[in-house]
DNA sequence: ATACCAGGTCTGACATTGGTACCTTCCACC
DNA sequence: GGTGGAAGGTACCAATGTCAGACCTGGTAT
C-alpha cells in the first residue's frame, strides 16, 4: 500500500496547493458539481449557477478545460451551441469533492459552534 | 447509506465553499500537515513552513483555532511558550486532505500535460 | 548590547472578482 | 426596415480580498 509517510514533503505540499488553487476559486466546484454526469450548455450552466456572471463562467470553464477536467464541444449550428462535460479526470475530481462535501456536512454544526464560542471571547 | 443525491443542492454547495475557504488559503493546509500528529510551537511551525511570515502563521493559526481545528495552549513561562496541536476535528480534516493529496499526485502529470497542450494552441 | 520567544500593526503590491458594455449571426416581430 | 432577442462569449474598469515586508512589543537569557 501507499504509505502516508511524508505528507509535508515539499513537492507533495506543492501538489496539494495546486489542486486547491484549481478548485479553491469561487466557481469551479459549483460548475463541476453541476456538470456531474451530464453535458450542459453554456447558458444552461449560467442559469443553474444563479449569480455567476458570464465572464466568470467563461473564465472558470476555460480553466477547467485547460486542466483537462472538462471538454468543450462546439457545434457550428445556426445559433451557436457549445456543450461542456466532465472528462474522466473531472469525474475523479468530483469524487474527491464529494468526500469534501461529506466532511463539510458532518462538521458544519461543530465548526459553527466553535466559531461562535471563539468570537464571543 | 447516504445517497449522493443532490450534490448541487444550494446548502451543500455553500458548505463545500465554506470548507474550501477554510483550507483554500495559502497556508492552512501547510500548517495542518505539519501539525499532523504532534504538537508544535509557534516558531517551530514558522521554521518548518519556510517562507511563511509570522503574520500569516499567526493569522492562519487563529483561523484554525476559531474553527476548532487546532488547540492553542499557552504556558506562562519565562520565554513565552505556545503549543499548537490538531483537535480530533482537525485530524479528520487531515484525512480528507490526504485524499486530496492522493488525487493530486495521481493526476499531476496528466494535468501538466493537458495544460501545455492547451497553452500551445 | 543582542537575540529569542510569540506575536501585533501598518502599508502597499498584487490577484481575484463583479459589472457593464460590446460583438456576431441568425431569427421573430411590428 | 428596424428592433430586439438568444446563443456564446470578449474587453475593460473598479472594488475588493489576500499577502508580504518592515517595524514594534516586552520580558528574559547571554
Amino acid at each position: 500500500m501507499s504509505q502516508p509517510a511524508e505528507l509535508c514533503e515539499e513537492g507533495r505540499l506543492a501538489l496539494i496547493r495546486d489542486v486547491l488553487e484549481r478548485i479553491g476559486d469561487k466557481w469551479s466546484v459549483v460548475v463541476i458539481c453541476q456538470l456531474d454526469d451530464t453535458t450542459r450548455r453554456f447558458n444552461e450552466l449560467s442559469r443553474m449557477s444563479s449569480p455567476i456572471t458570464k465572464r466568470m463562467l467563461s473564465a472558470t470553464l476555460q480553466g477547467l478545460e485547460r486542466d483537462g477536467l472538462v471538454t468543450r464541444t462546439v457545434y457550428d449550428t445556426k445559433p451557436p451551441r457549445v456543450d461542456y462535460a466532465l472528462t474522466p479526470r473531472g469525474i475523479s475530481l468530483l469524487k474527491v469533492v464529494r468526500e469534501l462535501a461529506g466532511w463539510a456536512e458532518a462538521n458544519a454544526a461543530g465548526i459553527l459552534e466553535s466559531r461562535s464560542g471563539y468570537d464571543a471571547r
